[in-house]
DNA sequence: CGGGTATATACCTATTAAGGTATATAAAGC
DNA sequence: GCTTTATATACCTTAATAGGTATATACCCG
């Protein structure tokens, strides 16, 4: 499966995917809304549903789509090795104790060249 | 400026991005640490100094790479307008109440094409 | 049924980007 | 100074992908 982050390199999918975070929308509404053409806009809407960012209902002719939140959470759940860098002080100590540990012995003869 | 995702899109960026949130690495662990050859760890953490995810001191020959937190935030803060789909039980009323208030009329006549 | 509306897809082209190999740069240490 | 170590970069080739235009599909309604 693609990864979740090379779905959301694309700016036209992230304000695809911000707009349906408000609400679900057809692909003509998401037309009026970006600056993108509808053959564009049912291309990336086509990656979102494979990717599993999205699903859409018939309604009529028209397709409405709707947020997945799941790939979402992907992303959300890798930022959580980082996000101790900038979420509480207390973890500056976190930080700096593994700075104690490191694969770096940091002087004398190194290891050797296949 | 590169988007964050588009930095991040790459596998192997990711996989040095993790690497270097436990701690600061030289090129030749990070070249033993992945399946990684020299050249290709050295191109992505071009790309990663440039974009601003990493920055590096100079120790002799080696140069040690650490994490810069910024740009995994921002990653963070686009992530926070999805978060209410996956947090909290509350959060599910606002998104009820969202769908009253919709941009699709759902019946009726339609717009014209240009 | 026919015309207009809504969306999907095919095809083409151009750009970007990644990996590989070879090489350049620079410091270490004898 | 020469050899080894550490990292960066150049060049080449290949693959993936985005956008555009044209067209196909399907549904609505009178």
């Amino acid at each position: 499966m693609e990864s979740a982050f090379s779905i959301l390199a694309e700016p036209s999918r992230r304000a695809i995917l911000s707009l349906l975070a408000s609400s679900e929308r057809s692909v003509g509404d998401l037309e009026l809304e970006t600056h993108l053409s509808q053959p564009s806009i049912s291309k990336h809407l086509r990656v979102l549903r494979d990717a599993g960012f999205v699903e859409a209902t018939v309604d009529a002719q028209r397709r409405l789509y709707r947020l997945k939140p799941q790939r979402l959470q992907e992303v959300d759940a890798w930022l959580a090795q980082f996000r101790r860098y900038w979420s509480a002080r207390v973890d500056a100590l976190e930080r700096h104790l593994e700075r104690m540990d490191e694969p770096n012995p940091r002087k004398k003869k190194t290891r050797k060249r296949k």
